[in-house]
DNA sequence: CTGAAAGCGCTAACAT
DNA sequence: ATGTTAGCGCTTTCAG
């Protein structure tokens, strides 16, 4: 286990204090080129790398940005991470990721890590942690949070118009004739699971359609909360020739539901879901979504983030979605003779 | 923007000296009782947590253990890492992840900043570094390697034994009556890549079958990778009825080419796939593949670390695959009259 | 423009 | 058992 090499040795090989080292490292201050020259090829040559640690410490700042998501497993919410990852790549930034797993006191643990660890930033994917939590946090390290509306906290919220996505899926389900649906829902603690559900059900009855309750269901945006919501759904033995989903991973956890009670989609029931995860181009069927560019909100978030460090001002950022029309869904079945009669 | 309340202050305020503190919060030595309950009163009631940049550089050691995953949004490496962030929950240390994207360049990179940061160990999920490399930094800082083999450090490689889990499939396969295959391989530069195309092929070999060079395509274990092979496969016109595949990502990918090819799963051809990933089970129809417990791995992979840390003998770990047989795989299906005939 | 010196918050000998 | 004293590697006044 080597030595690493330290700011002192690079100072002492370039004959050189390490004051200066270190201002060359920074561009705080102006050096003489030819020491600078000098310096930086000592650097070279040594493959000096700062320790963040120490700078951390003398410089009050740590170099990393944390990052609160839901999940590490989740190919919604991985996307969001690669590309937090990928913008922050060319800064000295780093970021530190906590899963919270959907559980406040989780959540919050989280949080009071990455506060321990001094991070300069959080970033906060999506999560349930009280927004009067959030305002509180943010007035001691800068805050974004991401897929989720903070009281007070507007400016800093990276949010997609969710009630505008969903009135897609709904007047596209329309426009194909069919009548009457089924909706798997997010939980009810989620805002855009709220605004989303309210767009979905109001474009409805905008169009004169209700929804019966039993074809209403709670999943809580995972995959088994999908197949079980979408289980329940049959269990009412409830007619529906259209099934919306508040996120994707819902939806394909439908899908496998309908796979095994023998429904075809989109023959029987044309499914949809929300968000464009990557996956979901490769369903089978593909299924018709609402594209969210996750991988860029990541991007734009961990952009913002840094901007809020410069101290320069953060604008809301509002993503418009974008109806991704698959083969998941069809125009509806046309009712069985006996079932026009009734 | 609170100030932090520091180690010095808990002192101050319990009217102990630092070290005594110090001494409390590492169980470095005995400390009388009723100090211990007081100053640990202390830092209840301020809610002191101490500065992880400060005891880093301090103690020598970052308290962070530095991940490279190939991908921050792949389904089986994320339930690694979220296995390795369980196992990490109750220890001092934190995972520190960075993301290869399969880029030898970016991997040696992520090696770097790791270093750089001075992370207590290595966990390198998959990855395509050289040996030789790996060797060297295995001298520096303790590595895990998850799911390769590396020369002259196999005692701490975490493996699966791929040659029989691939076995395992090939003999389900050959068990319900199938005789012509095709394969979707990972790339040649990962050991087990080679080592399940090798035991796949050798099944079939024993069994006194073939498999064309045309069947054979090589994706690099991604499901966009797994969709274009699944195509070349059907663009050479040679007929199967078995399609096995390196992983469950790639068998994800190749099933959306059957589908558009109009190809019924199982019906037309049986698919395969390894690793068992979550998403698996959710497939349409529910994919038969190897399980490889990838979250258990990484729980491992981390309790190795910290054992290595700890300056305990790591012992080399080898875990067993098991076929998890579902829908998309079933008899083959009997050669039409003019096959036959053939 | 540059060096010397004083910490950042904590740990780890070294004393006592 | 506990306090005192040095640093860890870097940044940042403060002089010059």
């Amino acid at each position: 286990m080597l030595e690493p090499v330290t700011l002192a040795h690079v100072a002492r090989e370039a004959g050189v204090s390490p004051s200066t080292v270190s201002r060359i490292l920074n561009g705080t201050a102006n050096v003489t080129p030819e020491k600078r020259v000098r310096v930086e090829a000592v650097i070279a040559r040594l493959n000096f790398r700062p320790n963040p640690q120490a700078q951390a410490l003398a410089g009050g700042r740590s170099l990393s940005i944390g990052v609160i998501t839901p999940s590490l497993h989740s190919t919604f919410y991985g996307e969001a991470l690669a590309g937090i990852e990928a913008a922050l790549d060319d800064t000295p930034y780093h970021p530190l990721v906590i899963s919270g797993q959907w559980r406040t006191e989780r959540e919050q643990e989280a949080l009071d890590v990455l506060l321990a660890r001094r991070v300069d930033a959080v970033i906060l994917l999506g999560g349930i942690l009280d927004d009067e939590i959030l305002q509180h946090v943010a007035r001691r390290v800068p805050l974004i949070a991401v897929g989720r509306e903070v009281r007070g906290l507007s400016e800093c919220c990276i949010v997609l118009d969710n009630a505008a996505g969903m009135r897609l899926v709904a007047k596209h389900l329309l426009s194909l004739g069919h009548r009457q649906f089924a909706y798997i829902s997010g939980a009810e603690r989620q805002s855009d699971a709220l605004e989303r559900r309210h767009a979905f059900l109001g474009t409805l009855q905008a169009a004169g359609l209700t929804v019966p309750d039993g074809l209403i269901q709670v999943g809580n945006y995972t995959e088994d909360g999908g197949r079980l919501a979408a289980q329940r759904l049959l269990d009412t033995g409830l007619p529906f020739t259209a099934l919306a989903c508040a996120n994707d991973q819902m939806a394909l956890g439908a899908r496998l539901t309908l796979y095994r009670a023998g429904l075809r989609v989109p023959e029987d029931v044309s499914l949809t879901g929300f968000d464009d995860v990557v996956t979901s181009s490769l369903m089978t069927p593909p299924l018709t979504t609402v594209r969210q560019a996750i991988y860029d909100i990541g991007t734009v978030a961990a952009r913002e983030a840094l901007n809020l460090l410069a101290g320069q001002p953060v604008n809301r950022q509002l993503f418009t979605p974008e109806l991704v029309v698959r083969d998941s869904t069809a125009p509806s079945p046309s009712p069985s003779p006996a079932e026009a009669q009734a």
